[in-house]
DNA sequence: GTATAATATATGCAATATCATATATAAAAC
DNA sequence: GTTTTATATATGATATTGCATATATTATAC
């Protein structure tokens, strides 16, 4: 149940509406390791609210529905705190860019290249992103305890896809080199 | 639909049963970028022969359930050849540990360095588990196309485990020299 | 001797995630 | 002037994943 505990995270930061959670939250600053949809937001909160963990204040607005913003109750900022100091599992990798490659052997090598170059532009773009991520270096004296622990976390979405990256450029190379499957090789 | 093309994928290199897919392939030889649960690849195996992907032989046994023995139809490997080229999203970052370090500002850091350790134990495994796939490395002459990709994507897991033990050991670094968040600072 | 692991398939059920669509207004872009 | 974007919540439907359990025999481990 991590997304609930994401948002009682973030809610435990700031009190704020499911629009906010979404849009400012999950769009951007947790999003290098957790991202919602927001249906599953919405929903989520619903179910929250009715565990006792949230509440909220409704803010009447007019010519659009009014704003709930959720904020922890006691019970809910315990169970962050117990949920906190949980071990979790190991995160799953699935990627279906991976099983595109090992099965690929029948694509010719520019196949396997434009799928190569697709991926590399995307992470490209991720790794923009979190660049563009205002939290200062770990080095800047200026960091607080939150801060530092916010840093940490990007820097791991960072060193991962520039890890992506080389990891993207070395197989251009050698599919590159690589001898095509034709029709001599294959059936003997 | 991936896991569909993932198991398309297998069965286009051998055919083989439910049991064996759960066990040879999606524990081993392609565990590093797909996982799947046994009750999803029987359910699964189901969904696509009634679409006419799959067909199996009925492998007749005494004492134990009979083998099927499932294999690709025509259409089977049209699908698979198509969505081989077709371009792919990217993998999704999901992964509670960074939601506990993201919002662990109120543990103490003896907590963080806790579950620091845990999850390094945790990737030092998986690593040592990738490091046991007998795939010869890019260098060796007797890769052939299909195991040159193979060992492609067995590089991409080791190096980005290789980037999450850096940066665990990089946390534990940065942790252990953190000011305690101890009540003279957090309540002014 | 008894317990556990391996072989083999299957289903019920719950949790999680995604996709689509509905409503309604104001503001900004074209 | 019309379209798009932003604000704000909500639900129906579907897809995907994970957990538990059922059955039945042989082989291996303790």
């Amino acid at each position: 149940m991590s997304l609930h505990h994401a948002i009682l995270g973030i809610l435990s930061v700031m009190p704020m509406t499911g629009y906010e959670l979404k849009t400012q939250a999950f769009d951007q600053s947790v999003a290098h390791f957790w991202q919602a949809d927001q249906s599953q937001i919405y929903r989520t909160l619903g179910k929250m609210e009715e565990d006792g963990w949230l509440t909220y204040e409704l803010e009447v607005q007019d010519g659009r529905p009014n704003r709930k913003v959720y904020h922890l109750t006691d019970a809910g900022r315990a169970e962050l705190a117990r949920w906190l100091r949980t071990p979790q599992p190991l995160p799953v990798n699935r990627e279906a860019f991976l099983i595109q490659l090992f099965f690929g052997a029948s694509l010719t090598n520019e196949e396997l290249l434009e799928l190569v170059a697709g991926q590399r532009t995307g992470h490209a773009a991720r790794l923009a992103g979190y660049e563009q991520i205002p939290i200062p270096p770990l080095e800047d004296p200026s960091l607080d305890r939150m801060r530092t622990l916010w840093r940490l976390t990007l820097d791991l979405g960072i060193a991962i896809e520039h890890a992506r990256l080389a990891w993207l450029d070395q197989c251009a190379a050698v599919i590159a080199n690589l001898p095509e499957a034709d029709e001599q090789e294959s059936r003997p």
